[in-house]
DNA sequence: CCTACCGATCGGTAGG
DNA sequence: CCTACCGATCGGTAGG
């Protein structure tokens, strides 16, 4: 006979160190793989969030393009909106991150002169978040707002108001100097809007660079400077 | 003397608030009753769309929201796809109409020195539509676009292109003043984002009026006329 | 426009 | 991470 008899509970003695309960992995060590799988699925449910929506894509869409069958994610993640919040957390951060180090390569001395470099650098980086080839995040972010509950809501927006606290003192600077007549709190939300919206018909293959989008911008947002006013 | 003798064909009682005219309406008016049920269930789609997103409602909804029991809107809609259709293309003949009124409110001789007042006319009108209270056709033409097949979309991005039509030569005629500095084309698209993408923070209660944000909108984009580049 | 219903699909889970 | 599965819900329909 067989091991039929063996009572239930006693199965559990025969755990092998690879085996784990039900649930996200520990944090700690071994997971390198692991780890690959699940940025594996935070990629692929990015690429579909942002292709097909939310509420349009299913979680077996996201299994299925991470090479996973249909209840896998959920050994990484424990719902399909905890993946969508996990998406638009990496993707905030790794842009705040990358923001910074474009501003790093101005010069260190944050000088009324250069205000406006600072204003093209900014807008030259938030077109790369936007449009950049992979970086399907930040969309997600932007039209899939709706979908998080109210904690997560307040999460994402607390992260939103880093990513744009370098871009007030530009805008004030810039104001002062005529060179923005909008008053900057509603520069900045007609701003982003004229960026955000980008994602909605930018084509990279048909349509200009993203160096001459941040020209565009630049001319459209800032007025000349006036001789007579230096 | 009470509900004895009818006969039940539901098996469940539902405690639902009967209407008046459940039955066939009158046969004269019946069309006219029809169109205003019709009517009804765009509204309420509209409104469910715009808050949910399309592929988070479900056809349940919007018949509740209509009262109505859940197999009805199929009554006058082939399908849901076909309801968001609906509400897209009535939205957007609404607006050609609106915006072609405000325009003839302006004076009927379109000389260059009110291309300015023109822009205006047309921002004011635009945010009217994004934000205007029960507008929610044009929002959600704007954010459910994928939403619809291929066949729906060409003769969307059609109404788009005859919606924009009017701009057009107002921003020709801005650009060639020195007061638009940016290439139409591409002022265009951005000054679009920047309206559109206002639908994301404004709120009615504690925001700007619409004048006030279309006062912001024309300091932002046109640059103030210097003297000496007449 | 309602009643009653269907097949498909969904998010998620138990157990290994 | 897979296998097998569940209850809920979905868009849509037949017939009146």
């Amino acid at each position: 006979m067989s091991s039929e008899n063996i009572p239930l509970l006693e199965k559990e003695n025969l755990d092998l160190p690879q085996k784990r309960g039900r649930g996200r992995p520990p944090k700690d060590e071994s997971s390198k793989d692991e780890g690959n799988r699940r940025l594996e699925l935070i990629n692929c449910a990015a690429r579909l969030f942002r292709v097909n929506g939310f509420a349009a894509t299913s979680t077996r869409d996201i299994a299925s393009a991470a090479h996973m069958h249909s209840g896998s994610p959920f050994y990484h993640f424990e719902s399909k909106q905890a993946l969508l919040f996990e998406v638009m957390q990496s993707g905030m951060h790794s842009a705040m991150a990358r923001q910074n180090q474009a501003l790093n390569t101005l010069s260190g001395h944050p000088c009324q002169s250069n205000a406006k470099e600072q204003l093209r650098c900014l807008i030259r980086h938030h077109f790369e978040v936007l449009l950049g080839t992979g970086n399907d995040f930040i969309p997600v972010m932007l039209y899939e707002f709706r979908s998080l509950d109210t904690h997560q809501q307040a999460v994402i927006s607390q992260l939103q108001r880093q990513y744009e606290a370098p871009w007030i003192p530009v805008l004030n600077e810039l104001y002062q100097h005529q060179l923005l007549s909008c008053p900057v709190k509603m520069a900045r939300l007609l701003i982003f809007g004229a960026l955000n919206w980008s994602v909605q018909w930018y084509s990279a293959q048909q349509a200009a660079s993203l160096d001459e989008l941040t020209d565009s911008a630049i001319l459209l947002f800032l007025h000349p400077h006036t001789p007579s006013s230096k």
